[in-house]
DNA sequence: GTCTATATCGCGATAGAC
DNA sequence: GTCTATCGCGATATAGAC
């Protein structure tokens, strides 16, 4: 299972650099130093190497977004998961970039990324709800408080990049930094203290 | 210049349904009901095809951007401008689809949606100013938190509609009060009375 | 598993008649 | 302004040898 990793790789590094439109099975062949028909021997087309990029970001998600389950969440680990995030959507970035026109060219991936996201958009809830029973956060007033509350944390943390990237400016740890921040600013009305 | 409209709107429209990548400029001349030469009279190739839409968007925003200055914005004002974004956001779809990526293939009108974008975020940010001025908002304690507020905003008039559809929703009416009603809750904490 | 060779297809773009 | 015809290219995908 050598060079079947390495294609993936190697599609990895020219998707995010030139975009999935740009990117030919030849070039991915060719900078993966194999054979065209070597690259068909592995894959059925270029959509089965996005698929399995995507499925490499699922499972890095997976890996990101486990929490501590032996004890309440602090404000510090919704931190932590929301940098980790940025740092995965930016290292998964032709994604991001590209992610609704892929989901829409391929129906069983977008159920899969549906259900993937629908997820993680729980756990965020749930983390959100934690939080407001240890009192970190104060006592959220309506029920679907935390709902609203956790759908604003999580578009920030699913667009926030595209917003870096769109607006021209650096994808860095400052960048990342005030994505953070802006999470934080959004949470602050309701902070305990 | 009948023809050379007809051969945008029939390009957004399979822009929309498509994909860029999927739909050739053979596509687009035999859908507007000409031919593939008289379609490269009227344009050089399928970049200019897509500058002139992201033309026709800018022009879409100027229109549905222009509060009336001779009085204070309310927050009814935000709430129809935000409705208004989303609205246009839908009709250009494929713009925001695949944004990231065609301002990466296209240096020149990445420069011109940064200043488009710039513009309009300043315009944002000025709006939540005079909220705050003219008492719909509380006083901001430090000067960066309308700055903050707007950021806020802005994602979501930037981003609530690739969200709907990252998630598998429909755009409709329903889908984009959903929108405005998190951005009202994001600035519920800083309503006056 | 990996290669070379090749078939097929359609795209982008131009030339030249009308 | 619009058409037809066409060239050149590169992409996807397969066949068959090693």
């Amino acid at each position: 299972m050598k060079t079947k990793d390495r294609i993936l790789d190697t599609a990895l590094t020219l998707f995010n650099q030139q975009g999935t439109a740009a990117v030919s099975t030849n070039h991915i062949a060719d900078a993966a130093g194999i054979s065209p028909g070597n690259l068909y021997y592995h894959y059925k087309n270029k959509e089965e190497i996005i698929g399995a990029l995507f499925e490499r970001l699922f499972a890095a998600w997976a890996v990101g977004f486990d929490l501590p389950t032996d004890q309440m969440p602090t404000l510090a680990d919704v931190e932590r998961l929301v940098r980790e995030n940025f740092r995965i959507v930016h290292q998964y970035a032709f994604i991001h970039r590209e992610l609704v026109a892929l989901l829409r060219s391929d129906s069983a991936l977008h159920d899969r990324f549906i259900a993937v996201r629908a997820r993680g958009l729980d756990g965020f809830r749930e983390i959100v709800g934690a939080l407001e029973m240890s009192g970190v956060l104060k006592p959220l007033a309506a029920p679907d408080e935390v709902a609203q509350l956790a759908n604003l944390c999580w578009l920030i943390s699913e667009f926030w990049v595209s917003s870096l990237e769109v607006s021209g400016q650096t994808v860095d740890d400052d960048g990342m930094q005030r994505g953070v921040d802006l999470m934080l600013y959004a949470l602050k009305p309701y902070l305990n203290g």
